[in-house]
DNA sequence: CAGAATCCATTAAGATACTG
DNA sequence: CAGTATCTTAATGGATTCTG
């Protein structure tokens, strides 16, 4: 809309701090809304497109293939396409993905934890 | 508290696996630009709300005071006001979010993973 | 000091229809 | 089968100003 080059702020930029860098770039792999459950149905194994849309009925097509192709892009899961007749094409964790996947198996467990109703000092 | 798979009804709702559920919860304790900070940062220790202001430089009051008070709703952490002069106001980890800590603060390990470069298969 | 209120910009998410 | 393309709406982020 309005383009004010000069206005350019580096806004990403502020805390200038390694640690928070890092923690970016970790919910940068988690976030959204399917993300992190994409990743872990297919910490169990690999599975086609077709097979993710039916583990996740409420998504759109626009934004299951959007995000698979972010998590392609991060390094996180593979993208195989089969040759055949019907097509067939395969997602599958990266060495990245499998490495990252203990400690993101344990994020239900922070659901957990704030589900319980016990004393909140 | 385990709601009845039948009852869920709308859009948000959809895949009506206990573990997406969790998983979502999870999400929203850590998910948004600075609320997973936020929670590092008063892992260390207590802190009042000038002192998380200038931790996080690029954050705008509203945000900041909006993500603690989200915070506080989800009883992850502790909002105690000391009527002094001038007013003192600080934030702490409930036992619940010292319960999270651990697990949390192994998210960065995930950002030091997907910044690696090494072969992604 | 520690926010609340207002208004605007950016981004994410979703429905639907169509294609190699 | 495995997606794109297009359009629309919902959610989030941010600057600025004001207050007990």
């Amino acid at each position: 809309m309005n383009a004010h080059p000069m206005m350019l702020k580096d806004r990403s930029a502020q805390p200038t701090d390694a640690e928070y860098a890092l923690i970016r770039k970790a919910l940068e792999i988690i976030s959204g809304k399917w993300r992190l459950y994409l990743i872990l149905l297919l910490g169990e194994h690999t599975l086609r497109y077709s097979e993710l849309r039916q583990r996740l009925p409420a998504v759109s097509e626009k934004v299951l293939a959007g995000e698979l192709k972010a998590l392609v892009l991060l390094g996180v899961i593979r993208r195989d396409v089969f040759a055949e007749m019907p097509l067939r094409v395969e997602y599958t964790l990266t060495q990245k993905g499998r490495l990252a996947l203990p400690i993101l198996q344990q994020m239900p467990q922070i659901g957990r934890i704030f589900n319980e109703c016990f004393d909140a000092t």
